[in-house]
DNA sequence: AATGAGGGCAACCGCGACATT
DNA sequence: GAATGTCGCGGTTGCCCTCAT
């Protein structure tokens, strides 16, 4: 179809748009695709051609505005023109931390749902939130690309020990594609067509202390103040959800937590491992419902020594998230994006509330805010580049600082210590006591990595391997060389 | 001052759901 | 019931700006 001069007089005459701005407005479009479309930004003849259809015609019929007014856009572009930028009560500027804090809990909720969680915001698009969510995911992701190699680290501290352990702990192993990190068999580099597959853990598990954790702003974890003591030991990352539960399962061995123990217990009671863990009880539900772990077993990639139930039912999963069956035959390797996306987005249903229970939101605004921490995120994006990566931005430092400090105050008044105390099982079970969800949260790092001690592949390479050569657990392998250097 | 990296944002694309013919 | 059109959603890309080196 062509738009001539002629059809645009006719046509806005008709509509009582001045035909001079159509033409204006049309001008420069596609014609490389030979299409009579324009693509690219828009500018504001066109805007105004919009809205003057808009304010006549009203909302919807797009793909009749160019039939209408010879505006030389698609429908959908209209649409999106007019939803995202147009519509006059549309909210501009950043998000308040208010906004923030509910963006990341819903999302926590019922995970890329921005059309959901837009229609939660009055002026807010989708198109806004999913933007500062990726932007989220960036940083994350640069993040990421700073951390410790912790094939390096794990190194570092058990050098003098591997050597006398290594013979009897690495016998206990013939599986080749599977390294031991004591207990917790993990997946070599050989599998490389390996992806974690999250939904395969708890939900909640994955969903606070680690992957709200990831969310947090490098600045808003800098900031805490937490940032004095870096050495050599301490490792500076912002952990990737699937390295991180891969940490924690290697806490859990190092503290002796059996996470056999542990699953028996959110079996028996998934509310109180959830809770200890600040978890809603929408992730409970889907602990109780959906996921029925009565051992370690139940986490591909964690060999338990019995046999044990598998996962009952079928989780619910974003459409990008294609479940696995196994961590070796991936039905399809999503993206890291995907991955954090996913770790963040609990394949819950949508629930009749979008607010955590009060306690559980203070253990969330503990993690993701820490000690009266002003949020930093846009407005301090630039401060959050590489140069965070240094040691004073240590994030798993200061995590370590930070579950160390049990003064740090939540938002609403509440210290760290109190929230883990009023989150923490009283009795019974492994995961009765802070020492034991401490790992779970980045706490006392030191001393289980301490522990730690490789059981096979006490070389560079294959801890190096294991931790970056996968390109799954670890993003980066150029701090052991800045490091060097 | 030049340059590259990262952040933020706008817009497009592909796909699926739904309505209409 | 099939074909077609429309709309909405989620994912991705590209551009521009800022900042650090």
């Amino acid at each position: 179809m062509c738009m001539t001069t002629e059809c645009v007089d006719r046509m806005t005459s008709e509509v009582g748009i001045d035909s001079t701005s159509v033409k204006e407005a049309n001008a420069g479009r596609n014609i490389r695709e030979g299409s009579p479309l324009k693509k690219g930004p828009w500018i504001k003849a066109e805007d105004a051609i919009l809205m003057d259809y808009v304010a006549k015609y009203g909302e919807g019929n797009w793909s009749s505005v160019h039939r209408r007014t010879g505006l030389a856009r698609c429908g959908k572009s209209c649409r999106l023109r007019w939803a995202n930028h147009l519509k006059p009560d549309l909210k501009k500027g950043a998000f308040t931390q208010e906004e923030e804090e509910l963006i990341i809990e819903m999302h926590a909720k019922i995970g890329n749902k921005w059309a959901r969680m837009a229609a939660e915001f009055p002026g807010r698009t989708d198109n806004d939130i999913k933007n500062f969510w990726n932007t989220r995911l960036k940083r994350q992701r640069r993040a990421e690309k700073h951390m410790l190699p912790l094939g390096v680290f794990f190194q570092e501290f058990s050098e003098d020990k591997q050597n006398k352990e290594l013979a009897t702990s690495s016998s206990a192993n013939s599986d080749p594609h599977l390294l031991p990190i004591n207990n917790v068999e993990i997946p070599t580099a050989e599998n490389r067509n390996f992806e974690p597959s999250q939904q395969l853990y708890p939900p909640g598990l994955l969903n606070i202390g680690f992957s709200s954790f990831l969310d947090t702003p490098a600045t808003s974890l800098r900031d805490q103040g937490l940032n004095s003591s870096w050495n050599t030991h301490s490792v500076r990352s912002t952990v990737h959800s699937s390295k991180r539960i891969r940490g924690s399962e290697a806490w859990f061995s190092d503290q002796n937590v059996d996470l056999s123990q542990a699953h028996h217990q959110y079996q028996n009671d998934g509310s109180l491992f959830t809770q200890s863990l600040g978890f809603s009880s929408l992730y409970t539900r889907n602990l109780t419902s959906n996921y029925h772990p009565s051992s370690a077993g139940d986490i591909p990639g964690i060999h338990a020594s019995s046999s044990e139930p598998k996962l009952k039912g079928k989780l619910e999963l974003p459409s990008f998230q294609t479940p696995m069956t196994s961590w070796d035959s991936p039905s399809s390797v999503p993206s890291i994006e995907s991955s954090n996306t996913f770790i963040q987005s609990p394949p819950n249903e949508y629930t009749d509330s979008y607010s955590l229970s009060p306690q559980s939101s203070d253990l969330l605004h503990a993690i993701l805010y820490g000690s009266q921490t002003p949020n930093a995120s846009r407005n301090n994006s630039h401060q959050e580049t590489s140069r965070d990566a240094g040691p004073d931005s240590c994030p798993v430092l200061q995590e370590i600082q930070w579950g160390t400090n049990p003064d740090a105050i939540t938002p609403s008044g509440h210290t760290i210590t109190s929230v883990f105390s009023e989150y923490t099982p009283s009795s019974g079970g492994s995961l009765e006591d802070h020492q034991s969800i401490a790992p779970l949260m980045g706490c006392n790092i030191n001393q289980e990595m301490a522990n730690f001690t490789p059981t096979a592949g006490n070389d560079d390479t294959s801890n190096h391997d294991l931790f970056s050569e996968t390109d799954m657990y670890f993003s980066s392998t150029d701090w052991a060389h800045d490091k060097m250097e």
